[in-house]
RNA sequence: UCCCCAGUAGCUCAGUUGGCAGAGCAGAUGGCUGUUAACCAUCGGGUCCGCGGUUCGAGUCCGUGCUGGGGAGCCA
């Protein structure tokens, strides 16, 4: 007999004569006759209640089951005689797959997220991380979706690059030359005996490769792993995250700021209508006021303002802020906060920033000053989203380039396609794992992921 | 890299002015006719993060190290 997920069966319209269940124990109540147990298999939040008589055949064994431990269950699909649930399971025969012992960690109880991280390996089996993880799934999935219904292209970019491209955070290295004893020449390592014959890193962002390929196939997009070795302790960093990066040909600055809004607000009216449970957990549970918030992101217009006017606001604020505002400095944490948080009580698009604090890729505008650059701000999390449109013109790009003083030789094939039919074209970035905090209410991004990298950890 | 906070039973935490190490949950044993983090009774359970110091006496005060967390910077 094939097992029945406990998700459909709670979606049952009457009672089954014979279901198969399989799962995990996560509470027993015992009383003098029969026991209840209630068991997950993860398809779901809710657990299926288990009533088993002690007339059943290895009751003794039974009885011994303890939170944690696997079970299959064969029983009948009976309408519960008690509140607080719908349907139940009539055990007939309750086979004991593996008893957790007593050692088990995970308790029938709130434990804190930091104990939790110690214990990655089993943290998925309590409530709150399934449905976390529930929910990380479908929104990848929505992501795939929104852009296929659109006419996207879906890239695989490479994980490994020989670029040091738009020096967008520390890179981790990746070589197979032995650290005790090198090839050398004059003094230094010599890489050209490497394996790829020269340096190499893990990317930092798939932008470059997506490019060439929106100068290609129109519309596409990347969504896959980056990685930033910097030494960060923020909850809203961690060393290895997965980022989607749409990049469109034929697209100015506008049409980028219209599909990175569009985006957001459609990946939130899915998550509301497709993860009601899990979501209503978070809501309950994390952040009370998460249901109200994702209303507010799904139906409200981002407001669109220049980095010149967004100084403005800050100025006029009367606020006192620890680090001043200034046009060429860039907007401190607290400053986008304030705007996002305090001041507009919604998601916000800032736009046009100074070139000095962008990089060589992004447009210069006609001011000579600023650059067709955007950051998406939202309540909570900050910066979600960062991107631009890209500096189709050869010239411009190469006078950038030489100011930040970059070896155009490394990228002669980024600047081949300036060569050959440029055209205006535009990309963002997004943080998956920082669109799963908003999402979810969860304000530590190492708890959106399912084992997160860290400076000195990396022990899952 | 810088700044701040924390570390006590398997877990969550209390521990007063420096004076015998505590509770709830979990576990074990027994009880209970429908429970909902079930309930009731009994029992077992400690390197008070490590090292050094002050003191008659340190979980408590001081120094130092480690680990975790938060914030800044960097950014997604």
């Amino acid at each position: 007999m094939k097992r029945t997920k406990i998700i459909k069966l709670i979606k049952s319209e009457r009672p089954i004569d014979e279901v198969l269940i399989k799962g995990w124990v996560r509470t027993k109540r015992d009383s003098k006759d029969f026991s209840f147990i209630e068991v997950n298999d993860g398809s779901c939040l809710k657990n299926m209640q288990i009533i088993v008589d002690n007339t059943t055949d290895n009751y003794q064994d039974i009885i011994r089951i303890s939170t944690g431990s696997a079970v299959a269950i064969r029983g009948k699909l009976e309408a519960s005689k008690g509140p607080g649930q719908k349907w139940e399971v009539v055990a007939e025969r309750v086979e004991i797959l593996n008893i957790a012992p007593e050692n088990y960690p995970l308790q029938k109880k709130r434990h804190t997220d930091e104990f939790l991280r110690n214990i990655a390996h089993l943290r998925p089996r309590t409530n709150k991380y399934g449905a976390a993880f529930r929910i990380r799934s479908e929104l990848s999935y929505a992501i795939h979706n929104f852009f296929r219904d659109k006419g996207f292209r879906y890239i695989h970019s490479p994980i490994i690059t020989g670029s040091d491209c738009e020096g967008a955070g520390e890179l981790f290295r990746v070589t197979t030359i032995d650290p005790d004893d090198p090839p050398r020449k004059e003094g230094k390592i010599d890489y050209s005996r490497d394996f790829f014959g020269k340096e190499a890193n893990l990317t930092v962002s798939g932008q470059l490769s997506a490019e060439m390929f929106a100068l290609a196939l129109g519309d596409v997009y990347t969504f896959g792993p980056t990685f930033r070795a910097e030494n960060s302790h923020t909850r809203r960093h961690v060393a290895e995250f997965w980022m989607v990066e749409p990049e469109m040909a034929f697209c100015d600055l506008e049409g980028n700021m219209d599909l990175a809004e569009e985006m957001i607000k459609h990946l939130t009216s899915f998550i509301l209508e497709e993860c009601k449970e899990d979501i209503e957990l978070f809501a309950k549970f994390v952040d009370k006021t998460l249901i109200k918030t994702l209303n507010n992101v799904a139906t409200s217009d981002f407001k669109r303002l220049t980095y010149a006017s967004a100084l403005d606001i800050l100025k006029k604020s009367g606020k006192k802020f620890k680090y001043d505002i200034d046009f060429g400095k860039d907007l401190q944490t607290e400053h986008e906060r304030y705007l996002t948080e305090d001041h507009f009580k919604k998601p916000l698009i800032v736009f046009n920033y100074p070139k000095e604090i962008k990089p060589f890729y992004m447009r210069l505008n006609d001011d000579n000053q600023t650059v067709a650059a955007m950051d998406v701000l939202v309540p909570g999390i900050g910066e979600i989203i960062g991107g631009s449109q890209r500096e189709e013109r050869l010239e411009v790009l190469e006078n950038r380039m030489d100011e930040m003083g970059m070896p155009k030789e490394n990228y002669w094939w980024y600047l081949d396609s300036r060569r050959f039919g440029s055209v205006e074209h535009s990309g963002f970035g997004l943080g998956f794992e920082r669109l799963i905090m908003l999402m979810t209410g969860i304000r530590n991004i190492r708890d959106v992921i399912p084992f997160p990298r860290t400076p000195t950890a990396i022990e899952f």
